[in-house]
DNA sequence: GATTGACAGATTGTCTGATAATCAGTTTAT
DNA sequence: ATAAACTGATTATCAGACAATCTGTCAATC
């Protein structure tokens, strides 16, 4: 039971399936091909398989794609408007980069609003949003037990969905994903600095609990906190090992 | 002494000019052709030329703007990630609407946002800041006077930039950007309401002021209650012209 | 030897035409 | 009346073409 379309390419290789989920949800077949490269290269240059500062030739990304040129020119845009990458006309895109200062701007930027989060969701979120949050929060102390990198990056993510959701703001949640998938590009968890796991999952606990006691500015003040420690670890690690390009 | 380079549209109609300078810069001759249909579109929907909910169809804009769908396209996609435009899968994009919920969330992010700019402003904003910002303000302020709408709006995206420029936040000003295109979609200058003008020169005075005098909370609270007022306008009148769709 | 200018290759920017997929509305058949 | 089939419009995507632009190389000039 499954529906699957097939595209002919020249190279006889590219296909997409798109497999019925065995639940009653249909599986997101909709997605357009445009999407799923946007979401392909978004993916690949987050994982570190592009590198800030690489080129991105268009012919490569064709082949390497199995698609035509206007897919991957139109999801190049779209990237570029998400500040991921950055292209010079005629010259065509590269994956950005991001300099000591700039990265620093963000850590900022990225305290504010997440504090802000935080506080909303303390003064706003539902019962079943904080339920979850503590849930993720749970997980996420598993998996910093576990070894697990992957097993920690997803922990991660959904921790940072539920406080976007909980703040129960459209913008907030729009623009912190965007800071967040810029941070990617330093290509650099916090995490992975001696040490700095522990106090991240007690930071984390502060911000839950602050939380589920409907405290507001305790809230923000964790949320920022915790970000600001992040920050620091990083931005200490982005001056030693100074990668500055361009 | 000038360049200029014309493209025979089918129509006969549409063509680019590039003027050289009286002085040694060469104007921006770059600006690749769909950038310039990004920016003409989204003056169209800005000045109300094409209204919320309204659809876009590829073959209109191509004829309307002389151009192919390649950078149609590719510019749509640009503010659909801007999210002035709303596209979905085959059916094409629409002028962005948003609802009484949203524009209020719209507004206290903003709030947040540039009220955090104003504080980053006094307290590290340069002399030549904040002489460019008292400049603004003037202008502002005899625009206010002067009745000339065009004016008016132009000293207000003055203003601003300025304000965002001297966060010297990269990240605050493309944010705040991205908030501010939004807002162009409720089509109402808050400034329009009667009355509100005066008031909104003075909320604006005070802001330069804070800042003037290097006080970061003050500036930060004046640019916060300028947003709040203006959010209290708009949502108003939002209200009673319910404007709901979807 | 350093600067300038011409040339070639690579890549992007843009147009055009074609085909398949999808949506929305209308007509037909049960 | 409901479901099925048809139709027209529009989008999604590909392929191929050509001009514009960048980059590096190499010869010509001072």
């Amino acid at each position: 039971m499954y529906l699957w379309y097939a595209r002919g390419g020249a190279g006889g290789g590219p296909f997409l399936v798109m497999v019925m989920e065995s639940d009653l949800q249909i599986a997101k077949q909709s997605a357009t091909l445009r999407v799923k490269v946007e979401e392909t290269l978004r993916q690949a240059i987050a994982k570190g398989r592009f590198k800030p500062g690489q080129r991105l030739v268009e012919r490569e990304l064709c082949e390497m794609l199995g698609v035509g040129r206007t897919s991957v020119r139109e999801a190049l845009r779209q990237l570029e408007a998400e500040g991921i990458i950055t292209s010079f006309p005629h010259k065509g895109p590269v994956v950005s980069t991001i300099t000591y200062e700039e990265a620093a701007q963000l850590y900022t930027v990225r305290a504010l609003l997440e504090g802000f989060a935080g506080q909303q969701f303390a003064e706003n979120g539902t019962a079943q949003d904080i339920a979850t949050l503590q849930a993720a929060v749970v997980e996420f102390e598993a998996a910093a037990g576990s070894g697990v990198g992957s097993r920690l990056i997803d922990a991660k993510n959904a921790f940072y969905n539920c406080l976007m959701d909980g703040s129960k703001n459209v913008f907030v949640r729009q623009l912190l994903t965007s800071l967040h998938n810029r941070i990617n590009l330093l290509r650099m968890t916090s995490m992975t600095q001696p040490g700095r796991l522990a106090h991240s999952v007690a930071e984390i606990k502060e911000i839950a609990e602050a939380i589920k006691n409907r405290n507001g500015p305790l809230a923000a003040a964790a949320c920022k906190h915790h970000i600001d420690q992040a920050a620091k670890v990083a931005l200490e690690y982005l001056r030693k090992n100074a990668v500055n390009e361009s």
